[in-house]
DNA sequence: ATTAAATGCTATAAGGAGGTATCATTTATG
DNA sequence: CATAAATGATACCTCCTTATAGCATTTAAT
């Protein structure tokens, strides 16, 4: 029912950095703060390097920074490239090919609620995210 | 994020048995009208004999059946019987230890509409899916 | 009695998610 | 220049979910 765990780091890693803002972060040190395992740690910032919603810089003294507009970065859109976003669009009850015509009692008690859920993270920007 | 495969197809079965109620069917009967894959529908078939929401009986016009009264059949019980309802009350970031005292900004925005949905499904009993 | 139709049970396999380990490459610092 | 600290890339392992297969047992129909 919830996110995949690689989605959690990814949110949890990326709202770290938003909240320190223009650190250049290793992922050594991330690591350290987070409490995420390093080397998996070091696949999902290649992957959000990747996605482009990180910079990563080689050698001594490297690592990772934010460097897009980060009110222009929505958490859906964070979701999206880590585990997509189909959960929200596809049959709750995991049907490739709905049988019942998208109107089983399930699919009419929880539509609505999920498609709400999906707005506010299209709503939410890493801004919003930020500890005033 | 939505609910797991096998949880599906038990909805799937619970829902259908109690829109054709009183009627005993087989587990070769529910593949043809559901299109769950025969083996793996056995497997939950008896699972969902074994825990209680129905009654097999063996051999020849054999079957499976509704018994309990299905308003006291919550939604909510269905997946907790299959994949367990923790996933409404841990972190919605699969964190097992909450690095933040409850309180990441992704935890202030989805905690309500999540426990919204978790609402529902407790107030919902099968008897609420009947199509009248 | 025999057969057909059904569930009970259990072993196995494919696939993806989460996690570990290692080597190669880049770059700042002494 | 040599070394240390960092990322890039890749291979592997384990566990769980989903799915398949087969044998044993029960029961109704003939
Ligand atoms: S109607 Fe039911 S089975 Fe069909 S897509 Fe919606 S939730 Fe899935
Ligand atoms: S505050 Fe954030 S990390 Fe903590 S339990 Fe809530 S969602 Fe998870």
């Amino acid at each position: 029912m919830n996110f995949s765990k690689t989605t959690g780091y990814s949110l949890t890693i990326l709202t770290y950095m938003v909240n320190h803002s223009g650190e250049n972060v290793s992922a050594d040190f991330l690591h350290s703060k987070l409490g995420i395992p390093y080397q998996y740690l070091r696949q999902i910032l290649t992957k959000l390097s990747k996605t482009g919603f990180i910079v990563s810089s080689r050698g001594r003294k490297g690592g990772f920074e934010l460097t897009r507009d980060v009110s222009t970065i929505y958490i859906a859109d964070i979701i999206g490239a880590i585990e997509g976003l189909e959960g929200f669009n596809t049959c709750i009850l995991g049907f490739q090919e709905c049988p019942f015509n998208n109107k089983c009692s399930i699919h009419n008690i929880l539509d609505e609620p999920r498609a709400n859920i999906l707005k506010i993270l299209k709503q939410t920007s890493l801004e919003d995210l930020i500890i005033k």
